[in-house]
DNA sequence: CATGACGCTGAGAATCATTGTCAAATCCGC
DNA sequence: GCGGATTTGACAATGATTCTCAGCGTCATG
């Protein structure tokens, strides 16, 4: 069986960062956020603690233009994202004949495991242009 | 006005690689198959190329799981892309509902400049399990 | 509460795709 | 053909992410 990850303090103090956030952050500026509140973590473990998270699906990971991953705690299930490029704000957003519509071609073509990646990217109307 | 690029043996070999796949590949695959057809070009230049195509909007570029940029020379017009995560085979599909409902979503929360990323990946039907 | 096993941490090194550097080679209009 | 601007390519540099591994912290257990 699997073991439970433990509850340390470095493990808290990113998910209490992650739960602060309205948008989606870097690893980096979790790190930095982090410096800045006095409750240093090693770069490191906010890399693994973030992989972990994401991989037990509690946040979601999505790459931005510049190819670096950002992190969001979000609502469970599956959802997108409309993502302000400038401050990270985002909002989930759900598409149901999308999805019917991604599966329905996969199918046509005879692909399997398949899977989707659609975000929306853009300028809220709280940055400046 | 902007300078025409100029027609050289690289370029034109980077973009015969291209016509002659199917699916999308990295800057280093053909950087590799140029080598092994004795075309050898710079991966420097392999890159430029790939990225001067890309502005161009001659190739279509999108990244797999691993951050890698993958490059395909693909029809005009907007589109998306079914791929096979194992041998890059790709099949261009296209979603006007999906380009309707992603600009209304981001014009509802007052996001401008907007754009999207759509992607479909999965295993071919050739591709074994 | 003490103990031990084992996961977790972090400083630094390593990885690896991609980009920058710059002298030499190549285009191309004249 | 000339000459100046562009392009090339070997190599270094970048930068996000991952790896290493010795020391620490957690936690089930008695
Ligand atoms: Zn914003
Ligand atoms: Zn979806
Ligand atoms: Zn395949
Ligand atoms: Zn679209």
């Amino acid at each position: 069986m699997v073991e439970a990850p433990r509850n340390t303090r470095q493990r808290r103090a990113v998910v209490a960062i992650l739960e602060d956030l309205d948008g989606f952050a870097s690893a980096q500026e979790i790190h930095d956020i982090l410096k800045k509140r006095g409750e240093s973590v090693g770069l490191s473990t906010v890399y693994r603690s973030l992989q972990v998270l994401a991989e037990a699906a509690e946040v979601d990971a999505l790459r931005n233009d510049d190819g670096e991953v950002l992190y969001r705690q979000c609502s469970a299930g599956h959802h997108h994202h409309l993502v302000c490029r400038s401050c990270g704000r985002t909002v989930e957003v759900e598409g149901p004949t999308v999805e019917r519509w991604a599966d329905k071609i996969a199918a046509e073509n005879g692909f399997r495991d398949v899977a989707h990646t659609l975000e929306i990217f853009g300028t809220c109307a709280s940055c400046p242009s």
